[in-house]
DNA sequence: AATATAACGTGTAATTTTTACACTAAGCAA
DNA sequence: TTGCTTAGTGTAAAAATTACACGTTATATT
């Protein structure tokens, strides 16, 4: 670990921990790794970030490649330096959240070179990963839980109509405890960033609950400006 | 901007935010620099990485050649690397923020090389900074402003000693925006990280405050575990 | 010694937010 | 028709936040 090959001198690169929901349980996206070094371990999908590149557009590369989807908001949360984090050299990672939207269709497109395959694995069935990636995606899940808490960050992980009890599960999957139901229904309308639609859930075999989408326009009224101390 | 210099390709570097509170003022620590590019520019305290150097170690060699200090809480809040960031070639730029006592003895470390002095400048009065400065500053200083809205993190810009009333100033200042006093007070004693001690204020010309000291203890016991949406 | 000055230090009522808690209604299936 | 399963709803108590004003104390001045 001395004499690094030259290219390998702080190049730098960017890792993504990419949510989705589905059927209930909140998954990440990994990589299985087709090349040394950690040739077949799980691994957060990242990549060298290319000369004229910005880190922004390197994410949203990384991203598109895997999943074909565009336009997805990604959030920068730390970087990641440690000297000896990669065997070949000092290699300076970025890492990006995203959250993204599982219609039922999760395929997932072919993958490069370097991955055998992409998987969605539960949060909470998380195999070791290369690299420092499972500190990385620690993080980064602590950041979405924090956040979540203040923020209602959750619903691009959600179909574009949803139930309020979808959505109370998925804060409790997130936050990993359970919430009372009324005083759920009472803070999350009180946001009032939902839209109620005359339409109800189809195919279950009870009753049917009632179908609300995720108003943009009001969210982003109300969560420019933060929480605060003072009111004034 | 095409023919970088081979290397300066993806060499990496750190910038602090290094926030002080002064005679009712809050300042950030810049230097001005003394080579090109941007010479006599002011500029964010700043260097390259070595090699062999954690970023954090980095950022803490950076706070100590300027002011002597260590042991310093940093934190690392954005990573910066637009393509054209920096007009001799793709350097990516970790930045830091910290906040450091001025025990009245404001007197700075001699600088190294390529800055000429450093200098506390009031946070209202920034002038244009070098590179993207401008752009990490804002960034650095947005962060400090949310977070002491939900977490007391500005004890260490003050004195070990202070009373409330001084508190309150650095408060105001990081909020932009006064404080009603009899609430503040309720709500700063109500944290219960603070200890009250046996002793005034000297040296004022009117009635003198009792003097508090922050409690490390029960800081860290309140906040290890973050506000959250449910209590249970 | 008296007075002026300037910041210190304190309480309460109204409002808002958060919490704890349990039953009826609706729809489907057998 | 009955049984099963989830949907949907309200209220009272507690806690947190807000708005708001004046007597107290130390020093400085005369």
């Amino acid at each position: 670990m001395e004499n690094l090959p030259l290219q390998f001198e702080s190049i730098f690169s960017v890792d993504c921990v990419i949510f989705g929901f589905d059927e209930g349980e909140l998954k990440i996206l990994l990589i299985e790794r087709n090349e040394d070094p950690f040739k077949d371990w799980f691994a957060l999908p990242g990549n060298l970030v290319d000369n004229n590149e910005s880190i922004e557009s390197a994410a949203e590369r990384i991203l598109y490649e895997l999943t074909g989807l565009k336009g997805i908001y990604m959030e920068q949360y730390h970087t990641f330096g440690e000297v000896g984090r990669h065997p070949h050299g000092r290699v300076l990672t970025v890492a990006y959240y995203a959250m993204i939207r599982l219609n039922g269709q999760k395929e997932l497109k072919p993958v490069s070179n370097y991955a055998r395959q992409a998987v969605w694995v539960n949060v909470k069935e998380m195999p070791e990963l290369a690299f420092d990636h499972s500190k990385i995606f620690k993080k980064g899940f602590d950041k979405i839980r924090n956040k979540i808490s203040y923020q209602p960050i959750a619903f691009e992980l959600l179909p574009e109509k949803f139930t309020l009890t979808q959505l109370q599960s998925l804060y409790e999957v997130i936050l990993n405890k359970s919430l009372d139901k009324r005083n759920f229904r009472k803070k999350m309308l009180a946001y009032d960033i939902l839209k109620e639609l005359d339409e109800k859930q189809k195919g279950v075999s009870y009753r049917a609950a009632k179908l609300y989408k995720f108003d943009k326009r009001k969210y982003a009224k109300h969560f420019n400006k933060e929480l605060s101390f003072a009111k004034e």
